[in-house]
RNA sequence: GGCGGCGUAGCCAAGUGGUAAGGCAGAGGUCUGCAAAACCUUUAUUCGUCAGUUCGAUUCUGACCGCCGCCUCCA
């Protein structure tokens, strides 16, 4: 049984959807203000194993990302380089989509802009104004927090508690609040060059929250299944979420609550200022993989705060290598007909706990482990001539299912060679044969300089770019 | 001040009231003409510290030390 963990009653909870075998999943995107940094990435992963687990389980699956495209700092921005928002937003989310599609994330089916969905906000807006949620001020709307009763249901913040201390934090809007909780449904336009949308409302442009209202219920309804994002999210963006929507609808807004951890740099946050602040992007630069670092993000579990070091993502630069060396080992070996009951039973084990694992609460570190378990299994048997040929169909077919949801195998394409390289290795061959080392290691060497490793095995020769 | 997460071998880490998954790195070995790959063995008498509960705690409780978040627009 798919068991998550819901951050709505803090407990572990058996996952049944609204409808039998469907499932829709609104996980917050980003901001496009600049290039997405690691730690984004690793909830976008997280967001994509959610995803594809399901449909591994058998769900049809709906699956909604925002993107976030007006916002202060994108307007700061824009207006410095003299451009439009679009302009301005167009190039981090072509970057997105790149820095995505290399770390192996299926796009989400729909991925709504905030600017394209103005009257759809503006629209869940009034209806908060009709049902007194909302009330204007100085052109602003603003969200009426004491009437909303279960305002910190989802976060439990302590209003009362918060007084006090509090964070450094201030509030930086401008307009009449009638209580300081209150959040900015809809800001008024300060100046007529600021970027605005003339509505029933007024000129203005929505508050952040809003948004992700308005797109999640378009999509995928008033009440859908799920709802992930970023552990900072909880408070006070998916708190606010909860009030606008359950304020406007009157009914239960998300079943599911699911937040990712935050990502870890070196033991401590990551930052610009601290100097440990690494884009997808800055990774790849430093000769990374991306499969690499995607197997870093999703190899623990995702409520887990993980901690990314170079070094450690150098290890798993080895591990993924030492995977897909395994499967293209297993693509390439030849099999005698039959099959071996231990094979049999090694796949049966490893989908099971691979099963196990994800079932809890998306533990991949479970699933990894079955994965590895299985790959020396596999390799035992090749280096001793027990792997038949209806083993290897089951192993090949298990790994594909298995990288359905981890996509860290990727496909195995036999890559191009020269023909002046080809007529090396089978010049080594000859000199092999003939027993003349020295020749045959001078070849070899001479193809490690150029970055290509060979393997001398039963089968022949392998080989392969480093 | 309120709410939450964490501290497990050199590194990244899973985990459970019954005596420590997995990966990387290291050491030794098998295989190999030598390599590589693969495989085998090995690397925490111990899970931040100190108490308590228990037949038994890394796992529960309390205190302390250290680290990381959120408390109005940051994944």
């Amino acid at each position: 049984m798919l068991k998550f963990y819901n951050t709505l009653s803090g407990q572990l909870e058996d996952f049944r959807p609204l409808r039998e075998g469907e499932v829709g999943i609104y996980s917050c995107g980003p901001t496009v203000w600049s290039f997405a940094q690691i730690g984004n990435f690793r909830s976008f992963i997280f967001a994509d194993i959610l995803r594809r687990y399901l449909e591994f389980k058998g769900f049809r699956v709906t699956h909604v990302m925002n993107i976030t495209d007006v916002e202060d700092r994108i307007i700061a921005r824009s207006q410095e380089n003299g451009i439009t928002i679009d302009e301005y937003t167009a190039q981090y989310i072509e970057a997105l989509w790149e820095d995505f599609d290399a770390l192996g994330c299926a796009r989400p089916h729909v991925v709504p802009r905030a600017t394209r969905h103005i009257p759809e906000m503006v629209n869940i807006i009034e209806q908060l104004i009709e049902r007194s949620h909302a009330y204007k001020s100085d052109g602003s709307v603003y969200y009426r927090i004491g009437s909303f009763p279960l305002y910190g249901k989802l976060s439990k913040i302590n209003l009362a508690g918060n007084v006090a201390g509090a964070s450094e934090r201030i509030d930086t809007d401008r307009y009449e609040k009638e209580d300081v909780r209150d959040f900015a449904l809809w800001k008024a336009a300060g100046s007529p060059e600021e970027i605005a949308w003339d509505t029933s409302l007024g000129r203005g442009r929505p508050g952040w929250h809003i948004e992700c209202s308005a797109m999640s219920m378009k999509y995928l309804g008033e009440t859908f299944d799920i709802h992930a994002g970023g552990i900072d999210l909880v408070f006070p963006h998916h708190e606010n979420e909860i009030a606008q929507s359950e304020g406007a609808t009157g009914k239960p807004f998300v079943r599911y609550w699911l937040h990712a951890e935050h990502l870890k740099v070196d033991g401590e946050t990551m930052s610009k200022s601290k100097g440990n602040y690494y884009t997808y992007r800055d990774l790849t630069a430093l000769g990374f993989s991306p499969v690499a670092i995607r197997y870093f993000l999703l190899s623990v579990p995702y409520r887990k705060q993980l901690n990314f070091t170079l070094e450690a993502l150098g290890g798993v630069e080895k591990t993924v290598e030492n995977l897909q060396d395994f499967h293209a080992r297993l693509i390439e070996t030849r099999t005698e007909p039959g099959t071996n009951s231990i094979l049999n039973k090694a796949v049966k084990r490893a989908l099971e706990e691979f099963e196990l694992g994800l079932d809890d609460d998306l533990n991949t570190s479970v699933a990894l482990a079955a994965i590895h378990t299985l790959s020396r299994e596999v390799n035992t048997a090749l280096d001793n001539c027990q792997l038949r040929e209806d083993d290897k169909r089951e192993v090949l077919a298990l790994i594909e299912r298995f990288d359905s949801v981890l996509n860290i195998f990727g496909r195995v394409e036999p890559p191009m060679l020269d023909e002046e390289v080809q007529r090396l290795i089978d010049d080594r061959q000859e000199a092999r044969r003939r027993r003349d080392w020295s020749r045959a290691d001078a070849i070899r060497n001479d193809l490690s300089h150029r970055g290509i490793l060979l393997e001398d095995t039963r089968d022949g020769v392998r080989w392969k770019r480093r």
